[in-house]
DNA sequence: GCGTAACCCTACGCACGAGTAGGTATGCTC
DNA sequence: GAGCATACCTACTCGTGCGTAGGGTTACGC
């Protein structure tokens, strides 16, 4: 007498998704020590030797959820991504990309910025995640700084980059916290802060400390 | 025969300090949940029970941790502040301020920003901090607004404030993990990617999105 | 229709860490 | 120098949550 099962069997690939679904809401939620694979497992529909058996321990899991989340974001910014487009243009387009995928996936975000930051084990996976976008936006900084004949210290010119980063992170936050905010809004606010800033370095104007 | 007691006793409000000493350096290192209260306990020279006896709970440890760093915080920037200078100038001596705090504290401010941002409970006590910096720095360019006979919806300049306080608390996230680095040096740094913006915004230069 | 592999469960072991019970020693006051 | 408060300890209890042992059921190939 096989009745129906109240819930049906679903091929691994459907199932590692939904975990992470799951993963990524309360590890946003709770942070990384205080989620419990209980909590994930039960939240997935499924229980707990599952989360093991495909995606291993939490650490693991945790890792995982930063994989994808990471990816999927650095794919939306990539995907937006035109050479041979003016600085400025290309800027835009990679901020509202960004800010595009915030709006999207909160949660996700929340993972990759609020949790990973704080955990010693992860901190590095995403220190080596924000490198990279320092350096593309070092890298366009550079590129339209040459095509003006002039040049700057390495060293400056990453930790401008790193400043602008953060701000867009700092944006993107506030961003997650107001979900009747628009992404695209958000992003023109910030080409406000960052280009003209970034545009007066370019043509040569910097600010120097006042004697005494 | 009573020999030499190998550590001494001491009054109270030391102890207090040692405590917190220790326990913002756990904290700072492991995050809230991993940092246990046995390890801070040694690291203070001193016995669990008595981290209870003074500070209470783990809960009510982090947030003694979180008062005594704001606080200090806080405080090293009032104390710079000036009114009656120029917005810049203004602007220029709180980052400095800033800077040199984070310089001269790093666990502290890894406490404060790095560990207290995703745990649930301390998440408000935070932000509180920083909305009260936003609310500083909308102020000044709000003011300095005025001075020019301009104005911004209120919305446009906190958000703009809010990307300010974001790129500074980044650049102090940089400082904190490079340790020969130079607060004044980053301060003016910070400077040079704020103020040039900024003071384009107070011109009343305004990027706007291009067409498509 | 039968083996086998993939999917899924209930129910535990076990370690770690928060918080406490109950007691000892030291200095300070009168 | 007796009394008392304060500083300090060792040695527990007990909940919570990670990870697993051991087994059941459905689909699918042949």
């Amino acid at each position: 007498m096989s009745s129906v099962p109240a819930f049906k069997r679903l091929p691994r690939a459907v199932r590692e998704q939904q975990m992470l679904d799951a993963a990524v809401k309360v590890f946003s939620r709770r942070g990384f020590h205080a989620a419990s694979m209980d909590e994930i497992a039960e939240d997935a529909g499924i229980s707990k030797p599952m989360v093991y058996a495909y995606l291993g321990t939490k650490e693991e899991l945790f890792v995982a959820c930063l994989h994808r989340e990471g990816t999927r974001m650095m794919q939306a910014i990539a995907g937006a991504a035109v050479p041979d487009l003016p600085a400025d243009e290309r800027l835009w387009r990679g901020l509202r990309a960004f800010f595009g995928f915030v709006g999207a996936h909160r949660d996700g975000w929340a993972v990759l910025y609020r949790q990973a930051r704080g955990e010693q084990p992860f901190a590095g996976e995403l220190a080596s995640m924000r490198a990279r976008l320092v350096e593309v936006v070092a890298g366009m900084l550079d590129h339209a700084l040459r095509a003006e004949g002039r040049e700057i210290a390495a060293l400056d010119l990453e930790v401008v980059a790193y400043a602008l980063v953060g701000a867009t992170e700092s944006l993107a936050d506030w961003l997650a916290d107001h979900p009747d905010a628009d992404p695209e809004k958000t992003a023109t606010r910030m080409m406000n802060v960052a280009w003209l800033g970034a545009a007066q370095l370019l043509h040569g104007v910097t600010w120097r400390p006042p004697a005494d």
